[in-house]
DNA sequence: GTCTATAGCTTGATAGAC
DNA sequence: GTCTATCAAGCTATAGAC
């Protein structure tokens, strides 16, 4: 009869494809992670795992899209808009505790609708930066690589964090992004 | 009768592990990959799934050692050194094609022998940066935190390659990689 | 909308022949 | 050292009661 809530359930659900990926995370895993039984899972995903990671990533980019990225495209100075973003950013990922879908879901997915939510995802997310910055005066092809620098390096210290066990790299690399997104771009080297 | 030579199989086996995560690797994709039944498989790895994994992170351990982390101690120009790990790592990963082992396997994994590996192996890999650019002048704590940096840009620009296809943002961190390590610190700002 | 029960396949792992 | 055959447990997915 009751019924859990939409928005409990996909938190709960992406808490184990975070954690375990997709190949690990069993039916029998979220079903005690969420309290419901494989029957009621796929009344709610009636395609199975696959509609449940995709729910997901859904879910963590229109998250992600409101908190950490719509604050890139408000007024205030570039530097405090980036220091937003990257506010966001550790909430979301919990200072480096938990990880990426864009990661986690990266491994034993063939192909199909999950794989190109991922790589749309990756592009929102670069894009948002990258306009950003030309707005504040970098070149596009600056601002484009730099872009891509800022998610390279939020995704890396992601994984050295779940490696090593210590979130300060993550941490760190949160707190130099805005300098080092905007510093003044250097000459080419002879 | 015949055996199959190890580092052949020990090739198969990462290539496998790579690709799929630890739980993606299940024994029928192995026994396809390597050409040996299961109970072959156990023959050479009583321990099971657990022990192959072991294997290939020792022997990814070795190789990188041997050949992208060995070239930093000798002599020469710092640039030049670091430029023939980021040779060796372009080697190693493909061009970005391949995955890492240490993200890969860091889903599904229990804590245990196999974690126990990659945070060793990942506190290797930064320490032999660390040492090189610590004795190429710069601050015990600058030389950390750019070692730290340099194997984050690596991991991200790897998963970035993955979830994205391309891997253009992959070759060109480890293109600026040399120069980004040894460029001058800057004064910490007001 | 949730449940119990179950189908059918795949998993990791083992026994024993050659 | 490799194989075939097999096991119990796990897996995804479904049927049908309430």
């Amino acid at each position: 009869m009751s019924k859990i809530a939409e928005p409990e359930l996909l938190n709960r659900l992406t808490q184990v494809f975070r954690t375990h990926g997709y190949e690990g995370a069993s039916l029998s895993r979220i079903s005690k992670a969420t309290g419901l039984q494989r029957a009621s899972l796929y009344h709610r995903f009636p395609g199975g795992k696959a509609e449940m990671a995709e729910a997901v990533l859904k879910r963590a980019g229109e998250w992600l899209q409101a908190h950490a990225l719509q604050p890139l495209t408000e007024s205030g100075p570039p530097e405090r808009r980036l220091r937003q973003m990257a506010e966001k950013l550790d909430e979301f990922y919990e200072g480096g505790r938990q990880s990426c879908l864009l990661d986690a879901l990266s491994f034993g997915v063939e192909q199909g609708a999950i794989r190109d939510h991922q790589r749309a995802a990756m592009k929102t997310w670069v894009d948002a930066i990258a306009t950003m910055l030309r707005e504040s005066g970098l070149s596009g092809r600056t601002a484009q690589e730099r872009a891509e620098d800022a998610v390279i390096r939020i995704q890396g210290s992601l994984v050295m964090a779940r490696a090593t066990g210590d979130q300060m790299p993550f941490r760190r690399t949160l707190r130099n992004l805005p300098q080092e997104l905007l510093r003044k771009p250097e000459p080419a080297r002879a």
